[in-house]
DNA sequence: AAAAAAC
């Protein structure tokens, strides 16, 4: 069998992977880095987690060894499609250079310009960049391409998913013609296709087998969920996901639970904080200083849950997960794959576990049919029912906590978006009976408690003393206490709610009354519920809101 | 139909 020892790969590199613990190559590995060596251009086409970044550093290392870098003149290129992904193949590219003299520079979006810049006017043997930031750079004329021997595509798919490939054709154009090329696409679409006849000059192709779309060693679940009425389809599955979780147990170590889109990580997030759980988001939309830190804390094991958009769908190297939640099916069947492919990685076991409700069904039988196989059907943990189950809330309820419990079930009536007074002024539940409206709430009202209802407080002290947390159901406390971005969320869609259907509602309901409400409101508001901070911010921009209309 | 990536 082929060792590293074997692969011509320069001295100092070969130590450094030694030093690394490593022996054998993968075999994209064994197959890529004897042509790369070679001077040609490589097409390789294979799945993230196959050992794709070392086939490409190990033989780029190896080829820079001979001559230096000059001032802006970087002699390689990689670019990548997410800037974590970049981060990544610098991690890799320190780990094997350590033992030459060789520099990389990372250039992504997010983060400043001036460092970036420093790197590059003192020269640079590597550069790893994301497209966007790589061409401002260019364009702002920090950087000359002509000198660049080598050049790296990561991800070409994604790229092209990502919409990168113009750039791409452009970062190509602007590279010598004679550079030698390594390009990595998990698929060939007739796109990807196209780019590698025009810019890749007669290509080794390597390729390795797809990879076993559904791991062995991952064990696949699908949990069935139909929510009682269509508008709590969120809460459902908050609590679904949260009953999910806990009927891991033990064996969930860490996990990352993937949403399908930015706010539903940040909601998703922040509710499973408010139930005591280690969790926080990652998505594009979030400072690169904090997905960093996020990463990072998750990587070191110190952070337990990551929730993420499909920014960490692939690629990102997390070693050891032992779980993977979809909160979300994603919308397309590939990203199953890359996603629930973040557990089990290296042999070892893995969960994957995703929620489905009825709107999913296009989504799911494209994923069933791409991995050839029905997800096999999961149960709730006790406590739950599913399938025609209409509520998947607990039916059960803790006597003990009954007081709470009722009051949170009303309370909570609007409470995740500040929607307590259009919904409260709805004609009450005239499209359900009354008893099962109030069953539909109590039980996760009362559940909640039982579950953590102490840690959310323990974690925000410092609202305790501005509020009674104390009497209030779990889910609405985190509107006052949550970060200020997500406050941004949680108010744009109160104001949305009310001035879509809302106020309208409540002037049907109360006629000319309520332009003249503002000084009333304030009264009846804390008549009728705690003049928590919710409440009275939400009375104020709504006072506001009336008196100008 | 959504996410990601430049400022």
């Amino acid at each position: 069998m082929t060792k590293f020892s074997d692969l011509k790969l320069d001295p100092k590199v070969l130590s450094a992977v030694a030093e690394a613990g490593y022996e054998t190559p993968t075999p994209i590995q064994a197959d890529a880095i004897p042509p790369a060596l070679e001077g040609k251009d490589v097409l390789g086409i294979a799945q993230t987690g196959t050992g794709k970044t070392a086939s490409f550093t190990l033989p780029m290392l190896t080829l820079l060894r001979r001559g230096r870098a000059r001032a802006r003149m970087p002699r390689s290129l990689v670019l990548c499609p997410t800037r974590e992904l970049a981060a990544q193949v610098a991690e890799n590219f320190d780990l094997y250079a350590k033992n030459t003299k060789l520099t990389r520079a990372l250039l992504i979006g997010g983060v400043s310009f001036g460092e970036q810049d420093k790197l590059i006017d003192k020269g640079v043997d590597v550069l790893i960049a994301t497209p966007g930031r790589l061409l401002d750079h260019f364009e702002r004329g920090k950087l000359i391409l002509t000198d660049v021997k080598i050049m790296v595509v990561d991800e070409a798919d994604r790229m092209l998913d990502m919409g990168f490939i113009p750039d791409i054709e452009r970062i190509f154009q602007l590279t010598p013609f004679t550079r030698q090329t390594l390009f990595f696409s998990a698929t060939m679409a007739p796109e990807i296709e196209r780019i590698t006849n025009t810019f890749l000059h007669a290509p080794v192709r390597v390729e390795v087998a797809r990879q076993a779309t559904t791991g062995a060693n991952i064990t696949q679940k699908l949990i069935e969920v139909t929510p009682a009425r269509r508008d709590q389809t969120a809460k459902t599955k908050r609590e679904v996901l949260r009953a999910v979780i806990e009927g891991e147990g033990e064996a969930c170590t860490n996990a990352i639970i993937f949403c399908n889109r930015k706010v539903d990580v940040d909601i998703v997030s922040k509710s499973l904080q408010k139930y005591g759980f280690d969790a926080a988001p990652i998505h594009g939309d979030l400072d690169q200083s904090q997905r960093t830190r996020t990463l990072e804390s998750f990587r070191e094991g110190t952070l337990k849950f990551l929730i993420a958009s499909d920014v960490a769908a692939r690629g990102l190297d997390v070693p050891a997960v032992s779980h993977v939640f979809n909160y979300d099916l994603p919308m397309h069947a590939e990203d199953y794959v890359h996603r629930i492919g973040r557990t089990g990685r290296a042999g070892r076991k893995g969960a994957a576990i995703s929620i489905y409700v009825p709107a999913d069904e296009k989504f799911l039988s494209g994923i069933e049919s791409l991995i050839e196989q029905p997800i096999p059907r999961g149960e709730l943990p006790e406590g739950f029912e599913i399938s025609e189950g209409a509520k998947t809330a607990p039916v059960k309820r803790d006597d003990a906590k009954g007081g709470r419990g009722g009051r949170g079930g009303r309370s909570r009536s609007g409470s995740s978006s500040n929607g307590e007074r259009p919904s409260r002024s709805r004609k009450p539940r005239e499209d359900k009976p009354q008893p099962e409206a109030v069953e539909t709430k109590a039980p996760e009202a009362a559940k909640a408690p039982s579950q953590k209802v102490d840690t959310p407080e323990e974690q925000q002290p410092e609202r305790k003393s501005e509020r009674t947390p104390e009497r209030q159901a779990p889910e609405q406390r985190p509107a006052a206490a949550a970060p200020a971005r997500h406050d941004a969320n949680e108010s744009d869609e109160s104001r949305n709610r009310r001035a879509r259907g809302g106020r309208g509602r409540r002037d049907r309901d109360n006629g000319p009354n309520v332009v003249g409400m503002g000084d009333h409101v304030p009264d009846f508001l804390t008549r009728s519920f705690r003049p928590g901070l919710i409440d009275s911010d939400e009375a104020m921009s709504e006072t506001e809101d009336s008196a100008e209309s």
